[in-house]
DNA sequence: CGGTTACATGAAACCGGTTACATGACATGG
DNA sequence: CCATGTCATGTAACCGGTTTCATGTAACCG
């Protein structure tokens, strides 16, 4: 603040030269001048200025966060997002990396596929992270053109630097479907995701494909879209509790569905699980709270966020090709409603 | 990128000083000059880099946010930070301001008080808002000595460019006595958060401020402390639920520690709300979802996030005084458990 | 018509670091 | 003893903007 570099240096007699070596190639400076630096430093309480030295060595040591609040616009709400954030900032804390949380760019007008690319470029950031929940923005499309290394989330997403992570929904849905199989159900329905949106197809696919391996076809009355919330979950319960003959078993693919599920079960005067079975995916907070329990495909969320932060830190090591997405398991929980 | 100041200003035939100008202070550069010039540089790309800007003008137009997920620490965790998250990205994104989330500085020592403080100056944020959930962290509260401006959430924070903002927590502790005193329930007992935190301390205080006001004293034996989290909750109802004669509704000043009580009850043999009444704080999402609904003092999570955005926002104008602290008026729910 | 004034622009210093290159001291070895 | 190499340090250019001050031009006024 008060103190620059300059300052030090005049106080200790040296070089500005010298002083920027002390802080970042200790092992070139002489002992004596070394330690003469540090004193004086600590004691006007110097801090390099990060915005010179981005200046100077194109380096910000900050990663970019990539998440639309505009609650106009799909994709802005994340189920566990929390959970995301918190392994993905220790995870780079940890390397002294800090997350910038870009606001889109005002200069572009809100409906440029520029306003994050641009916010990018002009920050300087080392990387990027994009959280976006399967909304198709072009905005957030065009960061693979971005000269920057990039890592998306539930998203698939591949350039020259760009890489993704993602949970296995394709295996999540096998899982699933062997769970209800493995329970004795021969009559299975299933309530989707938005449906275009590629954790929502994978899923789907997934269950189906295991179903079909034992025999059951899903048929195409015993499917009904949502939205991932709570509300369509709900909505699509009855429309799947109004065919007859009535599935014994539902997958939802996401668990406030489910939750909406099980409430329009109840109401319509069905036991869970025994008039009914209900799985569903995320395992998020609620699923283990709303009786009798959730069984869920769980995602691993802490996981997730990890290995954005591993990725994109790999990257920002230079390495040549980016690394391969990862797809980390899920597991089966199982609670009581099934 | 590619394309500095240097280079438009080349391209167009005039100085940088122009350039500049044509970016900062438009109204003052010539119709003509200035046309050229934003065409040349949207022809080539040409973005300002911020590093260099925030070097000169010592303004970054970031806000930095103080939120400490090492595990190891209390308070990392907040029951509904997603929600204030996006209510403060969108306010402070509207005025184009991007949300810094700082790392601690890695050569303050992990332990040091100055591990924030010294990130902050670092990195030249133009303001900061703490997210703590009452941890009293001495690295947080020495942000209060930083020259730039600060605000808390849910902490007492002043000083001469500081402030806070929080719910009404005495005010919902009150609501929540009345509304139990409406009942009919003149037996009552409760569950407190961690009991030096402000927020513990304040709803316990309202609640037993409106029960005295109608002659009923709350007995030490029917106060049991918890952690905010579910376990906590637990274990603390099965505590109250021991005396006899047993209360005959429960304030659990968190709904996470709610739920738990919750499921203390129901293991219990007691029905809800017929043989005891609960209620909670905060009005997580959860509680609209465990059967029969929880009834709870709302906190308004986006007007804190907007708020807080607000503080930090109005002395960034740098007018004299820090803006008075924020409280805003908690709302009363109720569901099926009381 | 000379003197103000307003306006548009340019020159150059400055923000606070990093780093390529030069320099000087000293030790080493043939 | 001189050529060579190593080590510690200094000099100065550079990163990409902003801003003060000076300058030149044209309009305006008495």
């Amino acid at each position: 603040m008060v103190s620059s570099i300059r300052e030090v240096a005049r106080r200790c007699g040296v070089s500005v030269a010298t002083v920027s070596r002390v802080f970042n190639t200790p092992e070139v400076v002489s002992r004596r001048t070394r330690q003469l630096v540090l004193d004086i430093a600590a004691e006007i309480g110097y801090l390099p200025n990060e915005s010179a030295r981005t200046l100077a060595t194109k380096k910000s040591n900050m990663v970019g966060l990539v998440w639309d609040t505009d609650h106009r616009r799909p994709g802005w709400r994340h189920p566990f997002l929390q959970d995301i954030l918190v392994a993905l900032k220790s995870a780079l804390s940890a390397q002294g990396l800090h997350l910038l949380m870009l606001a889109p760019d005002r200069n572009a007008g809100p409906d440029s596929g520029q306003r994050f690319l641009r916010a990018v470029h002009r920050h300087n950031v080392d990387g990027v992270v994009v959280i976006d929940n399967g909304s198709r923005d072009p905005a957030v499309l065009a960061l693979a053109d971005a000269a920057v290394p990039c890592v998306a989330l539930d998203l698939r997403f591949t350039g020259p630097v760009c890489t993704y992570v993602t949970s296995d929904n394709a295996g999540g849905g096998r899982q699933a479907a062997q769970h209800l199989i493995e329970r004795g159900h021969r009559h299975v329905a299933t309530i989707t995701g938005p449906m275009p949106t590629w954790p929502a197809v994978q899923r789907l696919d997934g269950f189906r494909e295991t179903l079909a391996a034992s025999g059951i076809t899903l048929a195409d009355h015993d499917v009904a879209a949502g939205d991932w919330y709570l509300d369509s979950g709900y909505t699509a319960m009855r429309q799947l509790l109004s065919r007859s003959p009535r599935a014994t078993a539902v997958f939802a693919a996401g668990d406030e569905m489910a939750v909406g599920a099980m409430r329009a079960a109840h109401e319509a005067g069905l036991r869970i699980p025994d008039d009914i079975a209900i799985i569903g995916f995320d395992d998020i907070e609620v699923a283990a709270l709303v009786p009798p329990g959730l069984t869920t495909i769980a995602q691993d969320k802490t996981g997730i966020g990890t290995a954005a932060a591993e990725a994109v830190m790999a990257m920002l090591q230079g390495s040549a090709a980016p690394p391969e997405p990862t797809t980390l398991p899920t597991s089966l929980i199982v609670r009581g409603s099934t």
